[in-house]
DNA sequence: GTTGCCAACATAGTTAACCTAGTTGGCTTG
DNA sequence: CAAGCCAACTAGGTTAACTATGTTGGCAAC
């Protein structure tokens, strides 16, 4: 199925899953096709799929469940006003990691004392 | 240096590097440490810095030069990209939820066996 | 001095092996 | 029948080995 193009194998498998999710083909809330499957339509070894669905995982497009599958994600796109959201979401972020920091510093303490 | 979060290795890197450029201790149109180098002061194998190099460019961050090496892009200044900003906003609500729940773990034990 | 070769180093891609861990369904045992 | 175990499947992470290809600097030969 992978063509010698120059363009890599695992971008184009993953191009081929991302046009496949575009079009509807695999409908959100569908499983992909397990790492296998996709390794033998694809003709490709197993190693190139599992980084072309590891692309579209870090892209968001979809996501992984150990053990059950990968699945075309659900969302739509909010669209109303992002830049807000972002700043809104950095400070939630922020946040939250200075408040869990604090507890692991004193998780760490209650262990090291026992 | 990778800690062992749960958050995987190659997504530290990742991070890691993000961080530097963004902050511009990497400036645009300069050349990230090589492959070799990443490992050694990073204390990773040569594939998980493959692997966290790989998504940096796969965002477009920076751009490799076979036989060279890899440099922060001149253009695009990330701080302003929504994409990258969500890439590491997603990033960072992984890393939380994941010590959450270690830590949350932890506490049930606690008190089922006190 | 210049040319050409060559070794060392760089990114990039592919494959394979091994490990962890979650899910599921069937079978065995009580 | 019900409980629990177990085998087979799933995703995910890590490492290593090999290949291809590009760059650079030094050295030898002419």
């Amino acid at each position: 199925m992978v063509k010698k193009t120059g363009r890599p194998g695992y971008l184009q498998i993953a191009d081929e899953l991302r046009e496949q999710i575009r079009s509807g083909s695999i409908a959100p809330g569908e499983p992909l096709p397990s790492t296998a499957q996709l390794a033998e339509t694809f003709g490709a070894s197993l190693s190139v799929v599992k980084m072309s669905v590891g692309l579209l995982r870090n892209e968001g497009l979809v996501v992984g469940q150990q053990g059950k599958g990968v699945f075309v994600r659900e969302d739509a796109p909010p669209a109303d006003d992002i830049r807000a959201e972002l700043t809104a979401l950095r400070a939630a972020v922020a946040d939250l990691t200075r408040r869990l920091e604090q507890l692991e510093e004193s998780a760490s303490q209650r262990i090291a004392t026992s």
